[in-house]
Order: structure tokens, then sequence, then C-alpha cells
DNA sequence: GTGAAAGCGCTAACAA
DNA sequence: TTGTTAGCGCTTTCAC
């Protein structure tokens, strides 16, 4: 019998150890091990003592150990930049489904929206061993994904990565932006400013997306794009910035819902109704922007979907199927926050 | 040197190993270890070699055998109920920062808002071999906290608990009820209704708080207490339910901010007005509540601040001290979501 | 200040 | 089907 003392001790060794277990139900410790990891081998008499005396004595497996033999920790590790966007819950709820049904972990991480920040969480993520990395709206460079992905298959939600050790799914940040543009197009705004990310993940394509559609539209001369960086109040800095001008824009197209929302807030704060004043249209479609009392226009991504996809394409790698770039389809979601000038 | 294979692959073996370090680098692996974990006992000499060496082999200290045999984890591990609720990113924003600057790495894990899955999310961290865990907003029953608490130091956030194994940082959630309740009935309101928080973490303390405010205010027979779950479906859901009839509630004091948006929605879509034709109050002053749009009047409770003393406190017990339960005060932030009936 | 050796608890190959 | 054994990579006395 392992000591008996208490794990938070400084000199603490775990309590009840596989060892113990099989002695208790008179077994080897490798039938013990069997049983733990739910082998089919062993018979069902031994089985029952096994789980019988881990019961008692109360055992639980050491998963440090158990990794450190196994060189595999069935975990996945999920870097989700900010976690105040609720398009990562929104990932994460299906990358955990996914994970879960298929017996892995899922070790989280925050980015706090800092490259510095995500590179820091990657290197655990390695230290960790997880068999695999998941990075939702990573900002990391390229090259720093690219030598990760040399190590473990590494897959981008939220930003389109290539190379050859990489895989990604995203929707296609470009052509959300012309579906919110020729809406707003459509509807007779001209003065079409863009609030962009920054350099949060897939800011640069809806950026270009926006732009490129500002000009297929005839409004090149209309161009604005304001620096934002994915968040309430930078959109609110935006508008506030802008709103005041003699030639405001009539219409805002946000890089996320959050900076919608800002972008709102501020219009609100100066008096100016939503859509008669101003109108505004969102991207990721998140809970948020379905709250009535919000009911924002937004280009919607399948959010949940796209953890799913991304974590079976990671399992498949685990496999030895090749990463691929998996382009999800965006669609305009038409509510109150946008009309006529 | 270690065999040269990808890790991925069947059969994979750590790539560079410290024996690999300390052979490059002319000294035994005890060094390297000593170097690694940032000790002052080895020379500035030998460190700058181990340094080089490691840099230049791209050696990484590899966790698992690290915990192993150190039996500590440096982890905490940090169960989130719902990351759908802002509130749980403000919390983790505090503890994060205040685990990290202790030099612990932080394990996140969700709950999904069930009792399931956060039991197994526990088990998973202490077979990680946590050093202490965090629960926020927990939903497990005591004896499970406790029977934890025998293993390793857990704290609760957002949730009050007793117990000598222990602690618990949260507001206090009777007297924001409290403020909220004289609050409405200051401004005249007498048909108060309470949208709950069904059984999550402080429900029923605010449930009780209301109770007791309603009869200290005389409102005994006003006392309305509508089922909830603290998202914002719930929160419409128990809206529509009592807004049609005669004697609807002129206000709603609801579990939290969620909840409380999901209120306004059904309002605004049966075409009330808030907070006109009905008030509303929230609960957490979220980032949310604070959104001009929404301008909701709300219970604060210091949110990153309690993420931060929960850290602490663990980090104490870490070190022998006893875990102890720290009340918060709350207070009620008047925004625009109330006025009189 | 440095090195040798003995594990940490578990897995997996192999032998019985 | 079960038991034996040799590690997985690192930490940590304890001599030197």
């Amino acid at each position: 019998m392992a000591v008996d003392r208490v794990r938070r001790s400084r000199d603490a060794v775990q309590r009840v150890t596989m060892d113990d277990v099989a002695a208790a139900a008179g077994v080897s410790r490798a039938l013990v091990s069997l049983v733990m990891r739910g082998s089919e081998r062993p018979s069902a008499a031994s089985r029952a003592a096994v789980l019988a005396a881990a019961e008692r004595l109360g055992y639980r497996r050491n998963l440090a150990a158990s990794r450190l033999a196994s060189l595999r920790t069935m975990t996945i590790g999920l870097l989700l930049d900010d976690l105040h966007n609720p398009w990562y819950a929104e990932l994460a709820d299906g990358a955990h489904d996914t994970a879960e049904k298929a017996g892995y972990h899922l070790l989280l991480a925050t980015g706090l929206r800092s490259a510095a920040v995500e590179s820091q969480a990657v290197d655990t993520f390695l230290a960790s061993q997880v068999d695999a990395i998941l990075v939702a709206g990573c900002r990391l460079p390229l090259e720093r994904l690219e030598s990760v992905g040399a190590e473990v298959p590494v897959v981008s939600a939220g930003r389109a990565l290539s190379g050859a050790m990489l895989g990604s799914v995203s929707a296609d940040d470009a052509e959300g932006a012309r579906l919110a543009v020729r809406h707003l197009h459509a509807l007779g705004h001209r003065r079409i400013a863009h609030v962009d990310g920054g350099k949060g993940a897939g800011a640069a394509t809806r950026r270009a997306g926006y732009v490129s559609a500002m000009r297929s539209a005839g409004l090149a001369d209309h161009v604005q794009v304001i620096p934002g960086d994915f968040t309430e109040k930078a959109g609110a800095r935006a508008a506030e910035r802008t709103l005041g001008r003699p030639d405001r824009p009539t219409a805002y197209f946000t890089a996320n819902d959050l900076v919608a929302v800002g972008v709102i807030d501020a219009a609100d704060r100066r008096g100016l109704r939503v859509p008669d004043d101003v109108s505004v249209v969102g991207y990721d479609n998140t809970a948020l922007a379905g709250l009535g009392h919000i009911d924002l226009t937004t280009v919607a991504q399948p959010n949940a979907e796209m953890g799913r996809v991304a974590v079976e394409m990671l399992l498949g790698a685990l496999d030895g199927r090749p990463l691929v770039h998996r382009a999800m389809r965006p669609r305009l979601v038409v509510r109150g926050t946008t009309g006529s000038p």
C-alpha cells in the first residue's frame, strides 16, 4: 500500500496507485491498466474485481503518468482568442461536442487577444503533449503556426491558412463582406464605412472584401476603413470619430458583432437612430445579434459547425488523413439595423 | 541522441530530451533540469551553455514527465459553468492574471451548465493532478465539492460555500437581491416578479433574498418566482408566459444579465416599452449591461476582482493558509431599464 | 556547483 | 488470459 498522506502536503505521493488496486483485487498491475483503459481483453470476473477494488480504494488514474508512458494524451488544445466574444463560445460548443464523442479531452486556453499570450499558450500546449491543436481566431504569424504544425496537427478556425502542415476552416470572409456591402448598396447607401478588426483573424480578408465590393459597386471614392480591433470599445470609438462629420457614413459594415454593437451604442449616444439615421451590419451572427433588442443585420457563419468540422479534421489528421482548407458559405441575415438612408 | 522521429507517428518518442541537451552542453541532466526550472544554483557559464544547447536542438520540456516526477503541476483548474455568459470571461480574466503572476497555469474547462459535465471536468482536473481547483458558478452538490476539497484546495466563485476544506468568494447575493427590490419598490412598483436561475450557482440565494425583501417591503402578496436558468432564452420564456396576463408584473428582477436581456427582448416583441411599460433589473453588471443600447440597471459584483481573490485564496491554501469565505459587497448600478410604473 | 542514481505511476511488449 | 519487465522524461536527494 502506498504511503497514506494527503496529496496537498509537501512530499505528497498519490494516495492510491494501480499497484494498490492490483494488490487489493489480487491481480497484476497490467491487468488493472487494461481494465482502466476499457480494454475488452480482461475477463468479466477480473474486470469486476478490479473495478470493485478501485471503487473501494478511491483509485483515480494519474493522467500525467499515463500520458508519459503512452506518449499520447488524448487531448486537443483549443486556443480561443477572446472569451468575451460569444463567437468563441459557440465554436467551442461544437468542438467540445465532437472531441468528447471521439474520446478526446479539450484543453482550453485563452489568447486574450494578444499574439504574445497566444504564443505562450501554444507553448504550453506543446509542453503538455497535446495530440493536436485547434486555434480559433488566432493572431500568430504563419511561420509560427507552420513550425508548430510540424510537430502536431494544427487547424485554424476563422482564419484561412495555406500550408502543407496546416488545416483551416473558415467562412469565405471576402464573400461575406461582399454580401454586406451589396445589401447596403442595394438599400441606397453610398458612404459605407468599414470598421475593421485590426490584427485579428479574418480582419484583413473582410477588409479586402469590403474594398473590392465597394469598387465593384462603383463606390471606390467612398471607401473608408476605420481601424478597430474586434471589441465594442473599438466600434464605439470608430463611430465617435466619424459620426460627427458632415459627410459622415450613412452605413457601417463592421468586423464583427461586438464592433457593430459598439457602433450602435455610439450612434445612440449621439441621438442618431438606427437604422433611420445610420445602418449597421455586423459579422458572425452571434447570439448577441439575435437579441430582439439589438436585432442586428449581420453576416452569418455556421459557428458551432465550424468547431465540429475543425475537430473532425484534426482527428482525421491523427489518423493520417491530410489537413485541408474548408471554406464555409457565409450568408446575410437581415434584421433591423439596416434600412434606406 | 533520442530517436529522431516525428512526434505524430504511431511510435512517437519525444524528439529532444534533457539527455540530449545535457550531452550537447557537456553537462549532466540534473544540471539541465535546474536551468530549465530557473534555479539560481547553476553558474552563469553552465546556464548559458545549457540554454544555447536547448535552443539549438529545439528542446522543449515535457510537462507530463515533469509533473509526474515533481508531483506538482503548477496548474490550477478553472471550471467555468457557461462560456456564453460574459460574467465568466470577466472572472477568468482576473483569475488568469493572478495565476500567471504566481507562475501558475490555468487549466480551463467548461461545465456547459450541466452538473454532469462539471463533475466529469472535475474528474479530469483531479486526474490531471491540478494543484488546486477554482469552480465558477458551479452546480455540483456540496458533498461532491467537499470530497474533492479533501484532495486539493477548492474555491468556489459566485456561490458561497461553507465547509472546512472549501473556500468561496461571492457577493452577498441576498443583499444584492434586496438592493434590486428596494430600488424597484422605491420607484413605485409592487408587482415585482423574479425570474430565477434554477439550479445555477447563486440562484437560490438571489431567490431567497428577493422573497425576503418583498416581505420586508410589505409585498408578500406579490411574490412571484418564475423558473429560469441563467440564459436569455429562459428570460424570454419567462416574460412571454407572464406579460400577457392582466395583472402582469410591472417589473422583473432577474437572476442575471442574460436573463434580463431575454426579458427585454420578449417585452420588445410584445410592443411593450422598457422602462415605460415594464422595468427590468439584471444581475452581474457584465459588459452586456453596459452597452448603451441595452443600458441595463443591474446589481454589480466586482467580477474580475472575484477571480483574483479566488486564485489568491487558492495560492494561500497551497502555502498552508486556511480557506475561508470572502463576501464582496454588491452594489446597484442604475441605468435605463428601470423607471416608475 | 555538479553528477549519479533512484524513483514518480503508468503503458506495452513479451513471456508464461 | 495473466504476470513480468523495461522504460516514458523528468525531478530530487545525496555524495562528491
